[in-house]
RNA sequence: GGCGGGGUAGCCAAGUGGUAAGGCCGGGCUCUGCAAAAGCCCUAUGCGUCGGUUCGAUUCCGACCCUCGCCUCCA
């Protein structure tokens, strides 16, 4: 099968091509976090999938391009800084920190690049588009001072949503100002300076002021990687109207159409509900990592439901996680150890019979993937426990967990046998040849006290890290 | 009110107009000094409800119920 994605502007899967004639890159840009706490698991969830969306590219051929940028000015941000009496970048310096740990933690690859909003460049980008957008007559200073684009002005507006403009219903999030507009819809490009926003100000045509959340994007996107990209991805939250917004200054400045495809990834659920505060299940990834969750063991959960339905995320699914991802570590060890002898593999999987990566192809089909996976550790294990597999032939299936896992990054961390854990081993397996099965006992818990378990097979006793 | 996701075993989750992948849990077996671990095997006459189309529907159509989300700075 040819590879698909789905595309939130025509709601349909569709075949997918790079816009490069070569046909070998591909640019995306993804939404980042707004850097004023740390992020949690349902933002991860879209990076998570992106990374999938990445590597599955990569796994194809094409050298992927990807841009993230991190929003370190906006309401949020400011008001923390505020609260804690700093400069808004010393107020957003560790958590963007804490994200590239955590996106490490994740295993997530990181982006070409991971530009910032308060970045000096940018800012002047961003400047400069709205000038051309003011002069385009697609964009007017209101009463208040600050900018606004005139969705007027591009009849593509409410497209990528759905949304018919007319019918929108005002929400309380409209805030009273606003009646400066000349449309409701009308959305911030620049944000005219006022009190609240202290000395975070950046001079501008139209006066001190910051730029608005849409433009970031717009600015760093075709700064970075030009005024065409073939994928742009976010949370289905960024729809409307953050990718709408983007969509309209983009094309209103550049005159070319901005994106190829639009993916977005489902919300996140804890416990069949919203994660919010006020239910007491809102978890940043810290949050798991203090209640001795691995950083793949998360990954897992996030990676194994398909993007785009709404994923409930549950303790008792990372416990699942858990004992799935201990069951491949299981079947790649007794893998390894099989091939441990030298000599060539047998190609494996034999032709184009590469299930994983065909489920894959199909808008990213994780969970028949995944299920492929889990299919051929059943059968290979029953061919390791009756002594059919070849050693070429299993030098051939290890090469491609290998290839698989460069997609999957699912691997057990290393566990290096530190030097007292090996001579404590020794010991055991001393008393065990002697059969002194008291002092094996007391050996064994002691190692398990030091965090590793002894099991004892036929091949001899093999030591593993415990959990937690 | 408008727009858009979902409802498949105890839990999570693929999938198809022809009789339900996979994972977790549970049960059985094997291995074993014991234990643990691991491996193998088993586990939905059923796919929200009610109608319709069809030789045949979980899959297509219609209605309805439930649930989650977006509707102007949330991934």
């Amino acid at each position: 099968m040819a590879l698909q994605f789905h595309n939130t502007l025509t709601r349909r899967v569709e075949p997918f091509a790079p816009l490069d004639p070569d046909g070998r890159i591909v640019k995306i840009y993804t939404c980042g976090p707004t850097v004023y706490n740390h992020a949690h698991i349902g933002n991860f969830r879209a990076y998570v999938f992106e990374d999938l969306l990445q590597r599955h590219l990569e796994y194809r051929g094409f050298t992927v391009e990807r841009v993230m940028n991190l929003t370190d000015v906006d309401d949020k941000t400011i008001r923390g800084a505020r609260e804690k009496g700093v400069p808004l970048a010393d107020f957003t310096a560790p958590f963007k920190e804490a994200f590239f740990q955590d996106l490490e933690t994740l295993r997530i690859k990181p982006a070409r690049a991971f530009p910032c909003a308060t970045d000096a460049e940018h800012v002047a980008r961003m400047i400069a588009m709205i000038e051309k957008l003011v002069a385009g007559n697609h964009a007017y200073q209101a009463e208040d001072k600050s900018v606004y684009f005139r969705i007027a002005s591009f009849s593509d507006y409410g497209r990528l949503a759905h949304l018919n403009l007319e019918e929108l219903r005002p929400s309380g999030r409209i805030h009273s100002d606003e009646y400066e507009k000349e449309s409701v819809g009308d959305f911030a490009l620049w944000k005219a300076h006022d009190e609240a926003d202290g000395d975070v100000k950046w001079e501008s045509p139209w006066g001190p002021g910051r730029p608005g959340w849409h433009i970031e994007c717009s600015a760093m996107a075709t700064a970075l990687l030009g005024n065409r990209l073939d994928i742009h991805c976010g949370g289905v939250d960024n729809i409307f109207p953050h990718h709408e917004a983007e969509i309209a200054q983009t094309e209103c400045c550049t005159g070319e159409k901005f994106v190829n495809f639009w993916m977005h990834c489902a919300h996140l659920m804890v416990d069949g509900r919203k994660m919010a505060k006020s239910f007491g299940n809102f978890y940043t990834l810290r949050d798991l990592i203090d209640k001795g969750w691995r950083g793949r063991e998360v990954r897992y959960v996030l990676l194994s439901a398909h993007y785009r339905l709404p994923l409930n995320f549950t303790f008792d699914g990372l416990a699942g996680a858990r004992s799935a991802l201990q069951r491949l570590d299981e079947w790649r060890r007794r893998l390894a150890e099989l091939a441990s002898a030298p000599g060539t593999g047998e190609p494996f999987p034999a032709g184009d019979e590469d299930k994983f990566g065909a489920a894959l192809d199909d808008d990213l089909n994780v969970s028949a993937a995944l299920g492929s996976l889990f299919d051929l550790v059943r059968e290979t294990n029953r061919a390791m426990d009756g002594g059919e597999l070849s050693p070429a032939r299993v030098r051939g299936l290890l090469d491609y967990w290998e290839r698989i896992n460069s997609i999957l990054r699912l691997e057990e961390e290393s566990s290096e046998i530190p030097a007292e854990i090996a001579a404590l081993l020794e010991e055991r397996n001393a008393a065990r040849a002697a059969k002194d099965w008291a002092r094996s006992d007391v050996l064994r818990d002691e190692l398990l006290a030091r965090g590793w378990v002894a099991k004892d097979t036929k091949e001899g006793t093999k030591l593993t890290r415990s959990i937690t």
